[in-house]
DNA sequence: GTCTATATGGGGATAGAC
DNA sequence: GTCTATCCCCATATAGAC
């Protein structure tokens, strides 16, 4: 661990700290002691803490990303013409947040808390950096979806879309507290356990009826 | 508005600022500049930023949280000894985060981002409040739940819960990067849209099989 | 590439007059 | 209760020797 490159060890420093506090509350001088490693090479191989922020993000999203897109080829080759199962492209989209084949354990606490913290990215660079690197994993899913739910309107897709996005990314951000407010009900868990909880509450709210269009009908 | 009471005003600026910044991103001194008040006085009126951001989060949480069991007794009272509909469930958590009755348009916009930024409230008193706060919403809700979907275990009611809690923080939070991520395709919407398009979803996340115990049917 | 030292600014909080 | 002025710490970033 001590060979590793400077850069690296700066990144993997960042990362646990952003995961843990937050972009506000991580800083670059605790980044630098944590990577020990000089304060002033920080800028030097990164150039500015949103530059170091988006570098972090993009090491472990764009990966994250990419599996997601090639879960979702495999599962359009499997399907020749036909739609894909709705809970195949759940899977496609939600197993690479909760661990990459690559990372051990730790490393995906880490992730999940990194992912839970996107969120909160203020509005720079570094959130643009984010958001386009999303786009084409909205896009490709999103048609998938339209494919598969054909009823929707392609507008009620992407709505669903993004209520799949936030389940997910809310779930891997509450996962520390969950067994704290549930008074230890809701413990430590693992990748695969909160896998198996989170696809069919997934897939099934995506398979709901199409909402209707409700003129008042609530009253008092 | 220039009459109101100082402490009124201070914690509409917070609020504001809290909403569009997050809580790192909003200082006490712009907080003071947009109240146009003096810095001191911020420190005099709550003691430190801290005890301000959780007076913020009381002021708007606390009836939230009070709308929502007042519409579960509303549920309960009509239901008699039968469980309650699981759309009755839903909408009665989220409704009352996408707007109260008593605010005005701008003011639940700036609620509804207020919402999205819980999750990044760092560790310490402010968020231990929030949480105890919250506490009783859990216990309710999940009892609520618990007689609506009996093949359910009370753990996988508890995560039901949170994905629920999740669906709604997240698209909350993500509310104003919608229209870009989706090139337009989801534009400004109001709160009754929004519950329109979210109840169904939730409804049957939570209404969703119960999760099987794979083992291991996941090959390459 | 890596260090020390420092520039520069912002932050939260407070003392003490009014 | 409200002001001015200030303390003190922490932050990011950089200059310049090695």
């Amino acid at each position: 661990m001590a060979t590793k490159e400077t850069k690296e060890r700066i990144l993997d420093a960042a990362e646990q700290l952003l995961a843990e506090h937050g972009f506000g509350g991580a800083s670059v001088r605790g980044i630098a002691s944590e990577a020990d490693v000089n304060l002033a090479s920080i800028n030097y191989h990164f150039g500015s803490k949103e530059a170091l922020i988006q570098a972090v993000f993009e090491r472990r999203l764009g990966p994250v990303n990419e599996e997601r897109l090639r879960l979702l080829d495999q599962l359009e080759q499997a399907a020749g013409d036909r739609p894909l199962p709705v809970e195949g492209i759940t899977e496609a989209f939600v197993q690479p947040a909760l661990g990459l084949r690559s990372l051990d354990d730790s490393q995906w606490r880490v992730l999940q808390r990194l992912l839970g913290h996107t969120i909160s990215l203020p509005s720079g660079k570094a959130r643009d950096a984010f958001l386009e690197q999303f786009s084409e994993v909205v896009r490709r899913f999103t048609i998938a979806l339209g494919r598969a739910l054909p009823d929707l309107t392609p507008q009620e897709v992407l709505w669903r879309f993004f209520f799949m996005v936030g389940t997910l990314v809310q779930t891997l951000a509450m996962a520390e507290d969950m067994p704290r407010i549930s008074h230890g009900l809701c413990g430590e868990t693992d990748a695969a356990t909160t896998q198996r909880w989170l696809v069919p509450f997934i897939a099934a709210g995506l398979r709901a009826p199409a909402a209707e269009v409700r003129l008042e009908t609530n009253d008092a």
